[in-house]
DNA sequence: CTGTGCATGTAATCCGTTACATGATTTA
DNA sequence: TAAATCATGTAACGGATTACATGCACAG
């Protein structure tokens, strides 16, 4: 049955449809806007997408509307789809990020030498660095007026940019309470 | 066999392991633990953590320890499961969060209205400044010296609410330039 | 005519969630 | 003795990753 949805937090349907707004494209063409621009987001495999392909098609949100050579199927977002992604953006509230593997690891970082310890922290403070270097890089690189999914990528990459200045006096921060709390135990 | 080991970069076995540090402890024990402590960096279902510790006994990491009424059994962690948790923490790199429904959402915030976007990053704006609110007050609940999983977890708090205030600073922001390109376009 | 890229699909496996299912022990 | 809590497990399902498998079309 085409009324049969499937389950509300789902998100690869979201970003399938996103992109699919920007015009017509193949699951192949799809594969290489996730990896360009959603890698950092929400990175989708190519057996998901053809699968969620299939699925969205089935459900109405999308249709093949042209069939190209070696098998291509252009597919394009319909009204239905289109619908469903507003309703998504401007009425489902986003889940916040439950998990954060480097944030266990810290609540563990106590079966470590101090020493072990600060060298953790202080990793994590020269990988933040890191990818402040490579995103201001990028920053660059971005040409300002380059279609409509820039405009809002920009938002997007300055958040990130936050995020690792963040990271970074973080993990510098704490990699200076380990060391007080050592000397103040000696 | 004993020898096999499963895959790297799963945190439960981990998580799980961290917790054992801190003395013998049950399934039920331990999912009282992930809901008090962990459930902000890693949450586990019931249903998970008991397949896991079943894992975790046949591969030696950890051992029933001690049986109790109601069929209880009590787990410790052996000295292989202390040495893999120490491996991890020490030597495996920690895989960043790859995937954010929240920044997936900004990027196609042109898919609305600039109104409507300005009012998503209004609410994301709102949210920070309420769970900054919620972080501090817990801040001042945590014994300082409760164990030392508070020692550490201390750091964590931090960083969540170092996160929290980065997070309403760039909604407020992202809301600005959307006012912004707005105004400039008219 | 050969290699590179375009193009789609399936299978196996694992992690995580929700729901179902059961029963013993303590406390009021 | 009834309710709350302790305590463990299984089943079903969906999402994500990796690997496998196939084949057409075009450029050099």
């Amino acid at each position: 049955m085409s009324m049969m949805n499937y389950a509300a937090g789902v998100s690869l349907k979201h970003a399938t449809l996103g992109l699919l707004t920007y015009g017509p494209a193949s699951g192949y063409d799809l594969l290489q806007k996730f990896r360009e621009s959603l890698a950092n987001v929400w990175p989708a495999t190519q057996s998901q997408l053809y699968g969620e392909l299939g699925k969205l098609a089935a459900a109405g949100l999308v249709t093949v509307a042209a069939e190209g050579p070696r098998g291509r199927k252009e597919y394009a977002i319909t009204p239905e789809g289109s619908a469903e992604l507003r309703h998504w953006l401007g009425e489902v509230p986003p889940a916040p990020n439950r998990r954060s593997e480097m944030l266990l690891r810290v609540f563990f970082l106590g079966m470590l030498t101090p020493e072990q310890a600060r060298e953790y922290l202080d990793d994590r403070a020269t990988v933040a660095a890191e990818l402040q270097a490579e995103l201001r890089e990028l920053a660059t690189t971005v040409d300002p007026d380059s279609g409509p999914l820039a405009v809002y990528g920009r938002l997007a990459l300055e958040w990130a940019l936050r995020f690792s200045v963040m990271q970074e006096e973080w993990a510098t921060w704490a990699a200076d309470e380990v060391r007080r709390a050592q000397e103040g135990v000696e």
